[in-house]
DNA sequence: CAGTAAACGAGACGGTACGTCGTGTCTTCTG
DNA sequence: CAGAAGACACGACGTACCGTCTCGTTTACTG
């Protein structure tokens, strides 16, 4: 998103179907949003009024601030892969690493702060979370620990355990916005995540 | 916080100087409206109209909402304490058990919840956070780290790391409201946030 | 639900353009208002509340306070008109007469009490009320005035003088709540508001 | 009152009476606020912080704003009289002229001002406007008509008529904050107030 | 190929909350 | 015991945003 706005034109309807283009500009101006102002100015109003569409037509394919926010923030993480290379500590520093930046260097870290607070507000918030946007998000960190389960490494039954201490760990850093200072605690942190318990 | 209020007798002031009525009732209201509508429901209209205070009274003691979470919260969380008995995962077990039980059984995981939020909205409520509330609450488990780096048991270098996973594991499960269904997990967790990193 | 519950009668928006019920609705309960409480009652919020409006929709349509008196007054002052019938100090008498009557029978005594004092506080009411309110609700009086200087009574520079004593002596008496008090000076001092300079 | 005010000292109490200092200090800073923010910014607490005076101090002493209003006014008008010389006309001139001047060069038309506002919210107000504040400052004006009565200008039933016209005038240009236009017409105003009724 | 259906922008609506200011009362402390 | 200091409950200020509603317009899909 430019800091110099095209001039926002007006989109008409394109007949009885969603419009394309409205929802990219929405999306689009919904990012910026956050970019700019980060969640203290993300409010449907500012969406519409930045994108140049109407608030019904938000709520309309949005029925609430969370799942725009996730659809947002979808929008982005796509390119963000975890790949296995045999040692379960290692691949979750990687992928951490990358997440990290990720998250520091585009609107995506804020848009993640903007949805775990909104979860605070909005019981239907928290259930988007819960149920969909987290178990998508950790899929491919899910198939890291699986990994290392038919490797070995670590026992089935621990990998929700080490899972939330995985996901906590980021959630702290990125909540108190501390992603910079954070950084070199990663490795150390992860070795511990996929230590075993044996002894 | 009983369901029905004591009729609100109007409280003069008692001269140049704060009233500890009026704090009094201020923070019990604070509590009662987040027991009740949660965070969505609180707003210092809603917290004055059930004091039956005025709401400057309320911003000349509180800069901000922030200020009122964080001395509500610190007003219920006095009680909990950690004890060392001589190992770290079962300290960190008894604690954190007890820790999840408060902040079912009050209405401490709400307000908790309700200041993560609220440091994602305002630049000040996180620096307070950082700044002066989580080192406050984090000082029993850090005397725990700290006694077990006396005892070898871990490096003093990785307390902070440690910690880190340690306080992302009950930010996960609060924050997503959780804390009955994690419970279980807990042992498992502290073990590994306790473990040896040496192998 | 009980049949005897009053319709709540939300009036909702009818489209991007002005609810003419919504408009009516809050010049009735500023008048209202005014009426049963004065200048000292008369707030935004108090006629918010009694409209049922959102005070946002009052500020959206009237800028101030003073621009909201001016048009309760407008509603209805319509009514009253003078009559020429050949004789200024006559004329006047009459159209005087039916003019405290109006102030005093409905409350737009008040209402115009409240403006004057309005523009005392308000820069923007002064200069509404010397700009746009007066000279509408002199047009009539100023025609009066007009007629009689075509007849010859009274000398054309002489009109804005002759004006300002025949409208301070109605803000004197209104002002000070003295119509009733005052109304036998009418007649005379009409005589010296229409009198000849020539002597 | 200069721009630049003195550093304000405590002034104690000088036992069970009156402190003279500090009803100065409060007299003095009524008329600057007045002066310098109009009657807008005329408040009990503006006065109390300019003065460094305790509020219950200001009530104490003055139980209305109007009764400070009338007071400050008070302290300035003394020095304006008004002279006989024989003829109405010329003699209102010179007092109207004068009396303009004053509101015009000193706080007193914005203190005048305020208070025939202030007259409009409040009852009691109004009644010390029209009880007290008013006959005091007509009696000077007043005489002249008397004097004019016993030279046979003018019957003595038509004084209060042509007070009110006298009065009515003034108020007209000084609530209008036109004092300066108005200037021009005070002659011929004043030989229409003085006129004979006979013709 | 006309009629209908739905999406679009726009923005008004009744509300709630914001954070600040002023009200008049009250109490304590100082001199 | 007066005076300063200032806290208190209250309520108005003017603004931002909420989620809903209706408008008039613009297509595409239907019969």
């Amino acid at each position: 998103m430019s800091a110099t706005d095209p001039p926002p034109k007006r989109r008409a309807s394109i007949g009885a179907r969603r419009n394309p283009a409205s929802q990219a500009a929405i999306l689009a101006a919904a990012r910026a949003v956050l970019a700019e102002q980060g969640y203290s100015g993300f409010s449907i109003d500012a969406v519409s009024r930045r994108a140049g569409a109407g608030k019904p037509t938000i709520y309309r394919w949005w029925k609430s601030r969370a799942e725009l926010l996730i659809e947002v923030y979808a929008a982005e993480k796509g390119a963000l892969r975890a790949a296995t290379t045999g040692n379960l500590a290692e691949d979750l520093t990687a992928y951490t690493a990358a997440l990290w930046d990720f998250w520091r260097d585009t609107p995506s870290g804020r848009t993640f702060r903007a949805l775990v607070a909104e979860a605070q507000h909005d019981e239907t918030a928290l259930e988007a979370l819960r149920g969909k946007f987290l178990p998508e998000r950790l899929q491919d960190v899910r198939a890291l620990f699986g990994a290392a389960v038919a490797r070995g490494e670590i026992a089935a039954a621990e990998v929700e355990m080490r899972l939330a201490l995985y996901v906590g760990f980021n959630w702290y850093y990125v909540l108190t916005d501390r992603l910079v200072d954070g950084r070199a605690a990663i490795p150390a942190a992860m070795r511990l995540v996929a230590a075993s318990l044996r002894d």
